[in-house]
RNA sequence: GGGCCGUUAGCUCAAUGGCAGAGCAGGUGCCUUUUAAGCACUUGGUUGGGGGUUCGAGUCCCUCACGGCUCACCA
């Protein structure tokens, strides 16, 4: 047996002190006649003659959110999943003995349906006048109380439930009593409806592929490895969803794409969870040109869908998602943020020479594709703030993507970036099966150069493109970072219900 | 993994090394159109865990746990 609390063993008292009164604190069926929003609407529509007497009949159902006992009547704000309406509760309209019924046993928190009919009170607010109530549901524990006050059409809130950690492993909670982190959670919603939208609209077909994998590939991560215990197999977690998908290419299928789970064994931070949503599309007959244009056009419709403006502001920085979003070549972004000519040291010695006579320090071990990123990331990146294409990028930290015509060291490749970091990668796919297995083997040797863990080589994969894999363009995104985006949350655990945290001893 | 900061009542936060407090929530009263309702009284603490210094530790030191920020890592 647990151990309650104070507040929790009074609670418990009131419980059993309606059981008593005959009333079952968790009734199998609940009604309801209205929503908050939609009782509200209907009064606004069709308003009596007398606003001050109540008219219509109501049931409606919901969340006990704040309660003001003024004697022998009281004011209940109730809050439903369309927004909240108040209630009117008094001792002549429900008797004694019920009237102490609610205000003895009823707290915040608790579900309750209540019934009556609708009226406008001295302050102006349309409130139901309780002519029947009864619980739904008795909260046990309280739940961390906040006051709100409205000044100047302003919502203030008092004593907030904020406390990042709380909040997260108690997202119920949280959710419970911050409506805005529900509001969060719908605009993450349409986001992946909208993506879905308008990738059904171009003809894309969504398709769901294996997230157990015996071999893991398509990114560069750490992952995170399982076991089958009647197959006596290990499994790995997919990092991404690429190699399977441009399967499905050899297989017929010219526009497929997925919204789902990748995870990833890594470091963790303000935009890395270990598990994250990926968009990944694969558009056979397309180059990245024409995945450049349908992203644009793709993040403009979401907008359009989800905010109804192309304008939006993150944290404090206006963004406008309108397509035609520069494109800047790699090595030009380079240069001018960076000062480094990538072009003129074409070897990683060469390029950490010229890197180190900047001041600039790396990790002499790295490759020159290495290299580049390091200068990317760390002088490029942060001046991305709007929408901009970074384009052709190093083959050697690109094993999966196409060789430029006429210069073999580029391949055809762009990343998105705004806000200062990366919301999507794409690039023309290699289909040559010759040249694919060529790059795996090239990857091998630089992992071990890396002295990191050698990259399996997927042979089935390999095995599909001798097949003959039609030429396209691929896309991958993330899902999660582009909710950041829109809903202008600057960590991205504020857009994943439950964000991985390490686990506290009970 | 490194650095810095943090963890005090259900929630939000105070407290020169010297009696652990406030507001809200809770409880008991009063109050029949309130809205952070109001008024009076009041309960509630292993100060994240463990160890140390000290006459005395929420406060100083060590250590562990968890979190936040940041750096590293992340084709």
């Amino acid at each position: 047996m647990r151990d309650y609390t104070e507040l929790e063993k009074i609670r418990l008292a009131k419980l059993e002190r309606l059981r008593a009164a005959g009333q079952e604190p968790y009734p199998t069926r609940a009604e309801r006649s209205h929503t908050s929003a939609q009782a509200l609407a209907e009064y606004a529509q069709h308003p009596p003659a007398d606003t001050h007497t109540a008219a219509g009949a109501y049931t409606v159902a919901g969340r006990i959110k704040a309660i003001r006992v003024m004697g022998k009547s009281a004011f209940v704000h109730l809050e439903d999943g369309a927004g909240r309406l108040q209630l009117y509760f008094r001792t002549n309209d429900l008797g004694e003995e019920r009237y102490r019924l609610f205000q003895d046993v009823f707290d915040l928190g608790d579900f309750v349906q209540a019934s009556g009919g609708l009226f406008t009170t001295k302050t102006g607010e349309v409130t139901l006048w309780v002519k029947d109530f009864r619980m739904l549901a008795k909260a046990i524990s309280p739940l961390p109380a906040a006051k709100e006050e409205i000044v100047d059409g302003q919502k203030r809130v008092y004593s907030a439930f904020d406390n990042p950690e709380a909040r997260y492993r108690e997202r119920y909670a949280d959710l419970a009593v911050n409506a805005e982190v529900r509001e969060i959670f719908r605009a993450r919603a349409r986001i992946c409806s909208a993506l879905r939208k308008f990738l059904d609209g171009q003809g894309f077909l969504e398709v769901e592929t294996p997230i157990l994998q015996p071999l893991y590939g398509g990114a560069a991560a750490r992952p995170f490895v399982t076991h089958h215990n009647q197959l006596h197999q290990d499994l790995y977690l997919r990092i991404s969803f690429e190699l399977y998908l441009k399967r499905l290419l050899v297989g017929g299928l010219e526009r497929v794409y997925e919204i789902g789970r990748d995870f990833r064994n890594e470091g963790v931070s303000f935009k890395h969870n270990p598990e994250f949503t990926q968009l990944e599309f694969y558009w056979a007959y397309a180059d990245y040109e024409q995945v450049m244009r349908l992203t644009e056009n793709m993040i403009a419709f979401v907008a359009d869908e989800v905010l109804g403006t192309r304008t939006l502001t993150y944290q404090g920085q206006t963004l406008n998602l309108n397509p035609g979003w520069p494109r800047v070549p790699l090595a030009e972004g380079i240069a001018e943020f960076a000062g480094v000519d990538i072009h003129a040291h074409p070897t990683a010695a060469g390029l950490l020479r010229a890197m180190e006579a900047k001041g600039i320090h790396a990790d002499p071990k790295s490759t020159r594709g290495k290299l580049v990123e390091k200068l990317l990331g760390d002088f490029v990146e942060p001046h991305l703030i709007q929408p901009t294409f970074i384009v052709d990028y190093p083959r050697d930290i690109s094993p999966l993507a196409k060789a430029r015509p006429g210069d073999d060291s580029v391949v055809e490749r762009f990343e998105g970036y705004m806000a200062g970091f990366e919301l999507c990668n794409a690039f023309t796919e290699l289909n040559d099966p010759l040249d694919q297995e060529q790059r795996f083997i090239e990857m091998g040797r630089d992992y071990a150069a890396d002295s990191e863990d050698t990259h399996p080589l997927d042979e089935d994969y390999l095995r599909a493109m001798r097949y003959g894999m039609p030429p396209n363009g691929g896309f991958g995104m993330g899902v999660d970072r582009l909710t950041m985006l829109l809903t202008d949350k600057a960590t991205i655990r504020e857009v994943i219900l439950f964000p991985h945290l390490r686990s506290r001893e009970e």
